[in-house]
DNA sequence: CTGCAGGGGTAAA
DNA sequence: TTTACCCCTGCA
């Protein structure tokens, strides 16, 4: 363990608040100085905008460089995809201008599981403060520059936590749902490691359903928030309805638009960059 | 102060 | 298709 710094040119598409506060993730935390903190595996890294450059420093076993390369997905040229988006008509033009800096994140695979079983009918300071706890108990605890940090809990370190456990630290109703999806993931009912390797998306979708706790909108975010990385994906939560439905659907009550029609909808005019687009309105939709 | 709706859904009826 | 579910927050 050691401190590391990495220093590049800002690319295309690198806003720190675009990135961590567009609902991808949930470990990161803004410092007085702008910049942000967070836990990556086991690593501990701030990331600082300062002019033209982005400063990674972190605490690493590993190449820093290659930590964050991965992890902010920094060989995937946004411009491209911004710019197809872009023409697909004024709503989209609109929304990727006002995120123009986000960029979708390779998170952990099983880390992103089990924090959006958790982020189920939950808002997110109650998600972040849950995630925080249960690191805290179950994970490594690392220091760095006199602050504790603690990694996320491996499935190994949460098989023998009870339920009641759970619920004490505050998961409510989604104790059985972790307890039963983190039996699942150590017997290997569900490999990870294939679903990492497997190109389909509709079959990884199809065993993320068998999680406790996974249904659709659970089991998209996984697919396009972990390192899983499809595009391809839409996952549909009341903010992506309501948007939806005032864009292009108009009905009066959002909540009888169907899911199919969304669905379709999405299809049609996002294609295989639905996942991409989904965000760009998602974020634009709830931060106006 | 109490009551209640609603929040980045899922599972069971 | 509808409903309960844990816990926290905001607001009447």
């Amino acid at each position: 363990m050691q401190e590391q710094k990495y220093i590049i040119e800002k690319p295309d598409s690198f806003e720190l608040k675009d990135i961590f506060e567009c609902g991808q993730c949930f470990r990161w935390n803004e410092e007085q100085d702008g910049s942000y903190t967070g836990v990556i595996k086991n690593a501990i890294i701030n990331v600082k905008v300062e002019g033209k450059n982005i400063i990674f420093t972190g605490k690493c076993e590993g190449n820093i460089q290659d930590i964050v390369k991965y992890y902010f997905d920094l060989d995937t040229n946004y411009k491209k995809i911004k710019e197809k988006l872009s023409n697909i008509d004024e709503y989209l033009k609109t929304s990727v201008e006002f995120g123009k800096g986000i960029r979708i994140l390779n998170q952990d695979l099983w880390e992103t599981i089990i924090s959006f079983i958790i982020s189920a009918n939950n808002n997110i300071p109650r998600i972040k403060g849950i995630i925080e706890r249960l690191s805290k108990k179950y994970g490594n605890k690392i220091e760095w520059n006199g602050v504790k940090y603690y990694t996320f809990p491996s499935a190994e370190q949460l098989k023998n936590v009870s339920i009641k456990e759970y619920r004490e630290l505050g998961l409510g109703f989604r104790d059985v749902r972790l307890y039963e999806t983190t039996q699942k993931i150590v017997n290997k009912e569900i490999d990870l490691e294939k679903l990492k390797n497997n190109p389909n998306t509709e079959e990884v979708r199809e065993e993320l359903l068998k999680l406790s706790g996974v249904g659709p909108k659970v089991a998209d975010c996984i697919l396009l928030f972990s390192e899983l990385k499809r595009y391809d994906v839409f996952p549909i939560d009341v903010w992506v309805r309501r948007v939806m439905n005032e864009l292009y659907i108009k009905e009066d009550d959002e909540t009888k638009v169907s899911k199919k029609k969304i669905e379709n909808l999405a299809n049609e005019k996002f294609g295989d960059l639905k996942g991409l687009a989904q965000q760009y309105l998602f974020y634009w939709r709830r931060e106006n």
